[in-house]
DNA sequence: ATCCGAGCTGCAACCGGTTGCAATATCTCT
DNA sequence: AGAGATATTGCAACCGGTTGCAGCTCGGAT
């Protein structure tokens, strides 16, 4: 079956130098003679080569391709991450094969083995649960980049937002609006994002002054059923509360659905703030203060990071930033 | 560089045959003696043999990858068929490179050119909305299959749901609450769903003998945006309705926040029914009434498909039906 | 017994690159 | 000028399959 045509040899013959000549112009990796490089990228423009993955997957074992490890496909906070990933390999000659690592430890690292003992010759792991230990072997082994987290032996390698910071600025908001008993919907509790944004929330009570009450916290998972479930269990215990700051926007609807149903009105009764700025948010009824991440331009950062680590490079990222969307959520608190 | 390790030759020497036999066991293409393939069979079973995908792809000229096109990634209707089919995909063998038609037809075009003179040994197209002429110059290049849209020159070799029926019983649905005045807001006027949709609305129309009042019909282009500006315009002209039908589940988010901007409650006042069940609205508030579209499952159809197809097997798809998701915000019209 | 074709199987070339090693050219130093 | 060092380049093997073609085996026809 015949192909786009050009080879390596059409090259070779050309710029009259032999295969392996072109081959280290393509890869420039040991020293070719500037005047002899100069021709054949010449002889390479002319012909408009294009190289063939397959020869060079399997004459360098390096396959060319990245496994990326995403937490549930399906999970809007991922998905965004994922298209920025596609859109990063694009163009670069390298694709990514995705897995699904189903917000389980075990299974995680079972996918992330599978794809060491295969084909891949880089990593983009999304998010994910699994130990430092573990962490480091895969680095060890194979360019990894870690995307929404933030290892802490591998600063170089993580793409993330400070999620401390995030929240603390979304907490504060709220307080400037005038609320003191803010609710705060947790996500899975072991989560480093959780974690880090009860963590923020705190600060910003402490701040300004205001006692937390561990009453106000209540435990979910990033999902809308917990977020429903939060908010009857806090009425049910008769807390009195004037905003909600939710783990995710998904947790989000699902307490702004709560209160719906115990006919509390958002924001004139109760204020909610989410978190990740899913696209659907700015057209929430009403439209969601959320906590924007940038997660598609993080997930295209990712991939060419991984595309130049691979080959050698070192990779720097810029700083991403997570920026509070400010909608109609949220009422001032008159009192 | 050491990968997984059995290669044909282990396999050849454990059977005692040549390399040529065991690959012709692998293609099962020629024929060989029961006997020996059996033979052949146990070995690669005791050495636990996978194919390398590059040295295949190289010698055979097959590279063992699908194009697949998009029509924006970060779309929630197309993501969802994405997702099915990268499950669709794991574990064959063959694996997908996603590429973003943009919504428009000559960038479709283009993408789909360079998949065709690159290495690609099949297409999914997710939609879209290329000529015939062209399809069928593609379909008789590659083998090919069409999610999400009807061609009715390949009815084999296309996925759908029968958005005429869909929608028709969504209409169908709001007339049995009571409601008359049945408002539609349609998706981008040329584009194949939204004229189906727009016809199954016509005939529920019809046959419960309620006259279609095209003051009632408004153009959008599948945006929440458009959903505002449906509602707005509507309301703006005076026109009375009790009911909206929406393009797809983002229109109806927009509908819904244009409603309550204008102190229009739903569903006490005005009733909404979207289209393709996002994830979120279950969690809307109220909780949309949708059809929902087994997108998911379509994806994860067309990847088999367009397996079997490739290795000249024929595909045969099940019947793919919507199915109305009934939901607070739609309610009984009392008059 | 000889011949013939069908059914299997092995040989070896080839797919398009990569890379270790040897060969050649060039340069530097004594 | 001669020797050793260094910079470039070419040769050829190899990556792991696929496939056209020739060769061998064997049963049945002549």
């Amino acid at each position: 079956m015949k192909l786009s045509g050009t080879t390596i040899k059409d090259i070779a013959e050309l710029a009259k130098v032999s295969k392996s000549t072109v081959s280290r112009v393509l890869n420039d990796k040991s020293v070719v003679n500037q005047q002899t490089r100069k021709t054949v990228l010449e002889a390479m423009e002319i012909l408009g080569y294009e190289a063939n993955v397959f020869a060079r997957g399997l004459a360098s074992g390096r396959p060319m391709t990245v496994g990326v490890v995403t937490q549930k496909i399906g999970s809007p906070y991922y998905d965004s991450i994922m298209q920025g990933v596609i859109r990063g390999f694009a163009g670069t000659g390298y694709s990514p094969i995705f897995v699904d690592g189903q917000w389980e430890q075990s299974t995680e690292l079972k996918v992330i083995r599978t794809l060491l003992g295969r084909q891949v010759d880089g990593m983009l792991l999304l998010g994910g649960d699994i130990p430092e230990k573990e962490l480091a072997k895969i680095m060890a082994e194979l360019p990894t980049i870690v995307v929404g987290k933030d290892v802490a032996a591998w600063p170089d390698h993580c793409i993330f937002i400070d999620n401390v910071i995030a929240a603390r600025e979304a907490t504060r908001y709220l307080i400037d609006q005038g609320h003191r008993r803010i609710a705060l919907i947790r996500g899975i509790s072991h989560h480093q994002d959780a974690i880090r944004r009860y963590e923020g929330y705190a600060q910003a009570l402490e701040e300004s002054g205001i006692k937390l009450d561990p009453g106000l916290v209540i435990n979910g998972d990033f999902t809308a059923q917990s977020g429903i479930m939060a908010i009857t269990s806090l009425i049910m215990q008769g807390t009195s509360f004037s905003a909600v700051f939710c783990a995710n926007d998904m947790v989000a609807y699902g307490a702004r659905l709560a209160l719906h149903r115990h006919g509390i009105r958002v924001p004139e009764d109760v204020s909610i703030v989410g978190f990740d700025d899913q696209g659907e948010s700015a057209f929430a009824t009403p439209p969601l203060t959320s906590v924007r991440q940038p997660a598609v331009e993080m997930g295209h950062a990712a991939a060419m990071g991984i595309v130049n680590l691979m080959l050698g490079k070192p990779c720097k990222f810029p700083v991403f930033r997570a920026e509070l969307q400010r909608r109609e959520s949220v009422a001032r608190l008159m009192s």
